[in-house]
Parts: C-alpha cells; sequence; structure tokens
DNA sequence: TTGTACGCGTTATCAG
DNA sequence: CTGATAACGCGTACAA
C-alpha cells in the first residue's frame, strides 16, 4: 500500500479511501492510484484490513459430514445466500464427531468470523453457550440442541412421516422397523418419536449414526427380526440398508417395503423408485444464512421451520394400493 | 491479551511466550498465564498473529462443483491430511464458472492462505499465472491447464478405458456413444481421447458440462442416432443418462450398454449394477495436499498420476460374455 | 527470565 | 480534499 502511494504520489490514507470507495478523492487523483493499483497489482490485506474493522465479511459453517450429500446442499446454498450478501464461507466439517466440531468452531472463532452457522453433531449445549459467551451470532441449522436459545433453522417432518405412517398400516403393514438417528440429535429423536406415535408404537426402532454402515447393520437386524417395511431416517442409512435388502435379494415392495427421509437424485432410477420424506435443503441453507445475517445485522430473526414432503414413489406399495 | 497479562502480573510479551510454548518462561510464571488464560477465557485473534507471522496456517481449495461426490470425496480427504499437518483448509465453490473460480482464487489470496489447491474449471493457464505470480504456492488437482508449470495432481483413466473400449467392442458394440466432459477441461478431452482413440475412432461424442442435465440430453441424442453402448466421463453425466434411459424404458445391457467415470456407492444398488471406472479420490486429495504441503516447505514436489481402475459390475453385458 | 518498543497492513480521526 | 498519526492484536529483537 505504501509502494501504491508512492507510485500515485499520495499517501496512504488517500489510497485507503479509494479503496473503500469513500466519496473524498478527487476524480483525478482517484484515477491516479487506480493506475498505480492496476500497475503493481496491489492487492489489500484482507488480514489488516479485518483487524483493523472488526469484520471479516465471513460466515462460519459447520456441518455434520460433508460427503452427506443433504449437507452438501445445504452447504451450497448458504454459500450461495451469504455471496450474494458479499460474504464469504467457511466449511467445516465436524465428521459427526463432537470434539471436531468444538475444534473446528473454536478455529472459526479464532479467526474472528462474523458469525456462525451449526449443525449441532449432539444436543449437548456446552459448545453452544461458549458461542454464546463469546458474544458471536449463531444460528443452528438442522438439528437444535437442549434449552437453545438462538435462532434455530430446520424442517418439520411431522406431517410427512405421519403420512407415511398412515400409508403403510392402510398397506397392510404391522411390523415396521425404524432406522433412527443417534439418540443424542435432534433429529435422531424426533422423527422416530412422531412416526413411531403415529404408528401407536407398533415400531421397532435401532438406532445408527447418520452412516451408511450403520444403515446396513440396522437394517439387518431388523429384517432378521421380521419387519415387512423399514423406514431410514436418513438418505445415508437408506442407502445402507437397500444395500442390506440387494444383497438379501429381496424384493420391493413385494418382500419388504421402504421408505427414506431426504430425497436423493438417484432414487428414482432404482426399481422400483424409492418412496421419500424430501427436505427443502435449499431453503433451508438459505434461510440459515439470511437468519445469520439478520442475527449480524443487530435483528432478531426468529426460528424457522420448513416442511418436509412425503414423495411417494412405490417402494412402500403405493401402485398396489 | 493485555488484560491478561495485567491479570497475571507480568507483559504481553511473556503472554505471547506461554502461548507459543517457547523455552523462556519460568514454570511458575506460565502457570499464572495460564491460569489468568483461563480465567478470563481468553482466545488470541489469529488474524492479529496471521498479520505478524504472514503465516495462516490455512490452505485454499478451490473446487468445480460441491455438489459432485466426486469433488466432495476430495474435499474431505485434502482437509483431513491438511488437519493432520495442523493446517485447516477453506472450501471456494466454483461451480464450474471460470468467473466464480477466479473470484474465489482472489479472494483466498487476499486473505493470505499459505498455499492454494485448484481444479481449474478450464484450461486457460490466465489464473494459474495469476496465482503464481504472486509467489504461492499451487497445485492443479484432477484438471490442468495449459502449459501448467506448478505440481499437478490427478487420476490416470488411459489403462481402465483402453480395457473398457476392448470389452465394448469385444462385446459386439459398434456404435458407441461418448458424453464427454466440456472440450475446455482436461478431464473432458483427454477421457474422450483415449477412449475413441482406443475404439479406432467408431465413436460419437457428445460435450456434456459434469451436470446431471447434460447427462440426460447428451443421452437423448445419443440413443435416438442408434447407439448401443453409452460411456459417461463422469459420475453426474452418468447419473443424467441413467434417467433418460430409464425414461425410455429401456434395459440394460440389452437395449444399450452403459459405463460410468467415477464410482458411486449406489451404482451396485441398481439392477444390472453399473460398471465404473473408479478413481482413487482419496488418495488424490491426500496427496495433492501433502504436495502442497511440501511446495510451502520449500520442496518441489513431482506430478502424482494415480490410476483409475475398471469395475465390471454387469451393465456393460459381462454376464454375457 | 522478563519487559520495552517496534512493526505487520489497514482504517479512522483529526488537522490543515 | 488530503496527509500525518494512532490503533487494531500480536511476535520478536533488544536491552535489562
Amino acid at each position: 500500500m505504501k509502494d501504491v502511494a508512492q507510485h500515485a504520489g499520495v499517501s496512504t490514507a488517500t489510497v485507503s479511501r479509494v479503496l473503500n470507495g469513500h466519496a473524498a478523492p478527487t476524480p483525478e487523483t482517484r484515477e491516479r492510484v487506480l493506475a498505480a493499483i492496476e500497475e503493481l497489482g496491489y492487492r489489500p490485506n484482507a488480514l489488516a484490513r479485518s483487524l483493523r474493522t472488526t469484520s471479516t465479511q465471513t460466515l462460519g459453517l459447520v456441518i455434520s459430514d460433508l460427503l452427506n450429500p443433504f449437507f452438501a446442499e445445504i452447504a451450497r446454498a448458504v454459500e450461495d445466500e451469504a455471496r450474494s450478501h458479499g460474504y464469504c464461507v467457511v466449511i467445516g466439517n465436524a465428521d459427526e464427531s463432537a470434539e471436531q466440531e468444538a475444534t473446528y468452531v473454536r478455529t472459526l472463532l479464532d479467526r474472528r468470523v462474523d458469525g456462525l452457522l451449526l449443525c449441532p453433531a449432539t444436543d449437548d449445549p456446552s459448545l453452544v453457550r461458549e458461542v454464546s459467551a463469546g458474544g458471536v451470532p449463531l444460528v443452528l441449522l438442522d438439528r437444535t440442541v437442549r434449552g437453545a436459545t438462538c435462532p434455530v433453522v430446520r424442517a418439520d417432518g411431522s406431517e410427512a412421516l405421519t403420512a407415511l405412517a398412515r400409508r403403510l398400516v392402510g398397506a397392510g403393514h404391522s411390523r415396521i422397523g425404524v432406522i433412527a438417528g443417534p439418540p443424542d440429535t435432534s433429529t435422531g429423536r424426533e422423527r422416530s418419536d412422531v412416526f413411531t406415535g403415529a404408528l401407536g408404537g407398533a415400531a421397532q426402532i435401532v438406532h445408527g449414526d447418520f452412516r451408511q454402515e450403520s444403515g446396513s447393520q440396522a437394517a439387518a437386524k431388523l429384517i432378521d427380526d421380521g419387519v415387512t417395511a423399514l423406514v431410514a431416517m436418513d438418505n445415508l442409512m437408506g442407502l445402507g440398508a437397500l444395500g442390506e435388502i440387494k444383497a438379501r435379494g429381496l424384493r420391493i415392495p413385494h418382500d419388504i417395503a421402504i421408505a427414506v427421509f431426504d430425497d436423493q437424485p438417484w432414487f428414482p432410477l432404482l426399481d422400483p423408485p424409492i418412496t421419500v420424506i424430501a427436505q427443502p435443503t435449499v431453503e433451508m441453507g438459505r434461510a440459515a444464512a439470511r437468519s445469520l445475517l439478520a442475527l449480524i445485522d443487530g435483528q432478531q430473526p426468529d426460528d424457522v421451520r420448513l416442511s418436509a414432503k412425503l414423495v411417494l414413489r412405490g417402494s412402500c406399495g403405493e401402485a398396489e394400493l
């Protein structure tokens, strides 16, 4: 910057003013500064700028698992929305580990992100408290924690899950297996609670960890137990369950019905296509980003609940109804 | 930091020394400082630290498309490797747009990442030159650019593609359709060049853009032209092609054979399972991170070429051979 | 071993 | 409209 100033025959202050679009500088000096910048290939140091302004124009996003397409979609939506407001997003991948999540959150805070978007790995509120204590704007995404005091953006699957339960019961299923998420996550508990509630308690539940492998194992256990329908509460566990079904040579929906929470582009390719509960991922990501930006702006955004939708495709025997 | 110093009855210099694990401070003063840090919940400002040390312990990764599982896997591998070396990764999503790619690269440079990993959207070398001119360590990943002078890490699909070509010809296919990537990307060109070369020129090529929609359109065109086999040079275009095949009610491999570049966890679930050319994504990501760290360390890492492997599953009529 | 003082690259205040 | 100058939070030579 000093070089640029010298080159243009002005002070660094003036260079700064040109850079920040202040009204002050004469068109003529502005021209000279711009020319010098161009010639020297000068680029301002964002670190120094942030140190001075205490604003990084950056949002932190800590997600549970980058390899889970559901979160990848959310990440992309967050990024789109943020960019359209002049913000950058730094993504941290917690890999469904509370420890790694905490590490990332602290790293992002140390780098002074202007706000934080968090998909909590567990419903333990301690990390959330830590962030709040630091006074950093925080929004929870997809999952919540016990006694959360910050805005939460998530999908509401109640209606869809209830409809699905009715559908399965109506199709004559009396032994239904639920492949649920971890009991210490809000989505892991709520989805299976709502579903089994609608079922009237006639379900068998196995908890997985939102990963493919756990879906296979849970499916194996439930099939051995004689269920005639399987509901996977996450796309990765659904993938695992489908693999187990295929490995056993079972036919869908004749031998076993299946539905999956989260839609994926390849579900319609299977035979029969898979019935799913689709979450509005893009809207969730965008809404979360907007809420966080509002919070940063000093406003008090409300919680957001977007509803998930049941998409019937045939894997629950819909065609036969 | 001043607060901590006061609280512990020392100078900020001593606090700094404790923070950075210098040998100097007495165990006793160290103890006091640590206590003060704990009590005040002090966290060092990474911005200020980086400004002073000119090192951010951060790697930039600009990828073509976060929603493409291939890149998501790479991103995760890069992150794992980087973290194990004490580095953090900032991911930028270029969305297959050269413009957005350039924006992200500049943003990352402005934030003074210690090095940059780039999956170039096109083979135009100008952006790469710009980075190199800035003296920032740079490694190209998956794709290269014309006249690249920096280390490149990528998969070599020649052997697998040649084997696939032989297989298809051996199975009696004489009209083979290739769904290639954009001609202005190295992977878009090379894969179809190698494949059609091995075929002896008897292929019809349609270029897509590494996205699902373009895969459907390309497949439609090629099927209309009467091909009996389809090879998609990327998993997303493969997804699109499979959708088009399903929509037309064609049977694989009887009516049409298909193979896809990139493996995906759901390919084995289809009936028949899809034959693929699998890239070593994890190793690519890790190798790229290692190369970049070596470069940052002042070494001169060589290019890395990992070989992709043909995985026969049945969608090219292997069972009938 | 510890403290003082300077500088990293910016922005903002205050004179002029 | 422009130019000194202080300050952002930290690391480090230098002196004590």
